[in-house]
DNA sequence: ATCACTTACGGGTGACGTAAAAATC
DNA sequence: GATTTTTACGTCACCCGTAAGTGAT
């Protein structure tokens, strides 16, 4: 059997050209890696170099070989990468969110377990999040419409409505409902982590423009200081604990101003996660 | 990096279920494989086995690296076939077909390069061929039709004829063509190894019995002394040095009775293959 | 008593580094 | 002269086997 260290050597020979700059990099001396080469060549019965005097080059033999052990040291790589997340992924739940929304809920629908896991949720792309349930960095994920797949479930979770916040000088403030056409062109002050509700304003507004703040106590002072609409959403509004009175929130009458989220995870779940989401479901 | 040892190791105990049942099949103390394991779980920094004082038991961890370590082995694996192969295949050319006559049509046709490299060629079921092709245990193939995929090209070889081949007392002795209809329900004597032909033969005749011999020299002695009707082909005749004076050959006239051959090889082969192919072609 | 695992101890292989030589740029 | 590969030699790590111990069947 080949030594896998074997396999790192000729890897790394292919991928610096030189002995000397691949011992640089594995922190060997060359000489020790000359040795491994011959020894790879002897235990495998075959040729790898073309062997100048003062050159080594890989021959087409030994390109196959390197391209086998560059797949064999990423499967090992994998192998130790999965073991560590499926050890952490007993004691932690990863979720990972195209809005804030949902996580608002999840979180503490989860109470009575928060003191045997340790819970962090991550709001990105779409892609990323597919990308990261995949490699079992997200036990689960919540995206804005169910995927069609054998590998993955979609449950409907909840639906999320969108609202404007205005002030009460704000002409709509008296408004029952109010619409995306109306606000069009206007200035708005907005949560810059919302997720998939960038996208949708931006979309429903094109002559809109917005202004976008990362950290939510900035926008809290900001909004309470200027006359800017801004927007809400069902369940923020739930959450929020500290409501402004001097806000108006007026919910958007558009269809498109609601959300439905799903909660993604795998089939190969394991029954505890397929458990956990149950509780979820059940708490809304 | 983990031990590719420690990797075969644990495949083994996932195997056998104890340490010692594991080391009799490596050859290996047990107390050895006790180190290896612990030195695994260090390693990895996870537990892999449930401790009972008497057993040992791999947890959900350990099945789950038992299942890596055993994808990494047999990649190992296929490298080293797969380096064998593709130094052998610089030397020697191994050909396989569904039917003989194609082979008898090549084999000459490389004259110029036998002294250059060793040919072998095999005579199998289509199954088996395209399995072989695939994992390069032939550089060719020959099938009765051309495969549609990216990674394989089809290339018309050869079309071969058959004949109907009977001594001069036969009652069709005199006709100019036959048909499997007019042959259907007599008793054959056939070259057992006809690849493709003998399931054309059965499925054309299906009231017909066919009497295989799979030794050649015995096969023509038995031809000679017998009244039975045998079969032929154009390309069996032509090379065929010592032909019977006593037997005459008949074509068979039904369009089912000609298969077209043709020559498969992967797309990614050496420019040395698709020269020797170029070179077979053009012998025709 | 047998079987299965672990711990302890000693040995031999082998992977490494240092040193030195040969050859090329 | 600087760089690259190869060979030689000594060292240390590590993987293995034997022997002994513990607990379960």
């Amino acid at each position: 059997m080949i030594g896998i260290y074997l396999l790192e050597q000729l890897a790394a020979f292919q991928e610096y050209g030189t002995l000397s700059e691949s011992a640089e990099h594995l922190h060997l001396s060359q000489p020790s890696l000359s040795r491994s080469m011959q020894k790879l060549e002897k235990q495998l019965g075959v040729k790898l170099f073309e062997r100048h005097k003062n050159k080594l080059i890989l021959n087409d033999t030994g390109i196959l070989a390197a391209s086998y052990a560059s797949r064999i040291l990423a499967d090992e790589a994998e192998m130790e990468t999965q073991i560590a997340l499926h050890v952490r992924n007993k004691t932690a739940l990863s979720i990972g969110s195209c809005a804030p929304g949902p996580l608002m809920n999840i979180l503490p629908s989860l109470a009575g377990r928060c003191s045997e896991m340790t819970v962090s949720s991550d709001l990105t792309t779409e892609e990323e999040l597919l990308k990261g349930l995949y490699a079992n960095q997200y036990q689960m994920i919540i995206l804005n419409h169910p995927v069609s797949s054998e590998e993955y479930t979609s449950t409907e979770y909840v639906t999320e409505h969108l609202y404007l916040s205005v002030n009460r000088m704000h002409p709509a403030a008296s408004y029952h409902s109010i619409t995306f056409k109306e606000m069009d062109g206007q200035n708005f002050i907005m949560y810059a982590k919302v997720g998939v509700w960038d996208a949708l304003v931006q979309k429903k507004m094109p002559h809109a423009k917005f202004f976008r703040q990362e950290n939510l106590e900035a926008l809290s002072e900001i909004t309470d200081n200027s006359d800017l609409p801004s927007f809400a959403t069902d369940i923020a509004l739930h959450y929020q604990s500290d409501r402004h009175s001097n806000r108006i929130t007026i919910p958007f009458s558009d269809s498109d101003a609601s959300i439905t989220f799903y909660i993604i995870c795998k089939v190969s779940a394991d029954s505890r996660l397929k458990q956990i989401i149950r509780q979820i479901i059940s708490a809304v």
